[in-house]
DNA sequence: GATTTATTTATACCCGTTATCAATCAAAAT
DNA sequence: ATTTTGATTGATAACGGGTATAAATAAATC
């Protein structure tokens, strides 16, 4: 049986084609930041007659299952990755919209040095870096 | 004349009655974190006539002009505060929704660090921390 | 295989926000 | 001070992301 199959059942959730279909979407790595239209117009694309409304619908089945996290960028559409890796935080291109996920342990650390510093234990955090090129071209590889 | 004309003359907005007198809300300490909704309701509580385009209209030039800065909670709606004030992240109660503003040099930056290394040029940046009381008791005072 | 219950889908709708455009106003020119 | 002119306003229609509805369909259970 397939692994998405099993995340499913997990989760609590019918093995259904359009939930079975947008996990899958969801793996590929060009789709670690979709938003819900983008998902919707790729199924499309590759033949799948999925509603709109159902792929909105699961992904909120998805992100209460804590299968999927949802991230809100600058302007105004959430969008999704799956929840099953590492930490990390945001870098977003505001010239091609690229999204960079980086790590920094100077920075986690501090964070949880300030909420002390108030009382309060960290439950959560979120940060998201905008900006655009130096260089004005869109090539930010590592 | 009032400091909220020469606000807007340096902004290069000329100064008219909605303008005025959104500024003057968005200056009272309880407006300090207030969607654009909320200020028209206020406006219209306080029997100002001002139509709902208008509040959405100059909250954005204020956004332009870099009077006012936008937050992007979440919720859908777009929350606003005024800019001239010392840069600052927010902390999140979880238990009681008080908003903690700090500063931090270090985590400041890092992230231009970060930023630097894939070649981007930070223009803005969000940090969330959200977290519950170590005891329990709502008194996050510094 | 029949039944029950969840799921899907099309569509109408909601809500925050923006575009339109005629009417109005602030400030520059006279 | 009046006129002029370009910016600003505001009612309203429209937009886009997202959701509610309710009839049709499919999954799991019996």
């Amino acid at each position: 049986m397939p692994l998405e199959n099993e995340a499913l059942k997990d989760a609590g959730l019918k093995v259904t084609s359009p939930r079975v279909k947008i996990l899958r979407l969801l793996q590929l790595p060009e789709n670690q930041h979709t938003s819900a239209e983008d998902l919707y117009k790729k199924l499309l694309e590759q033949g799948d007659e999925v509603g709109v409304a159902t792929v909105y619908r699961v992904l909120n089945q998805f992100d209460d299952a804590g299968i999927v996290t949802r991230h809100h960028f600058e302007g105004g559409k959430s969008v999704f990755e799956l929840a099953n890796q590492q930490h990390h935080d945001h870098l977003v291109c505001l010239k091609c919209g690229e999204v960079i996920e980086f790590n920094d342990d100077l920075i986690e650390k501090q964070q949880k040095l300030i909420a002390e510093k108030y009382g309060i234990e960290l439950t959560n955090h979120s940060l998201y870096l905008y900006g655009e090129p130096v260089d004005g071209l869109c090539n930010h590889k590592k």
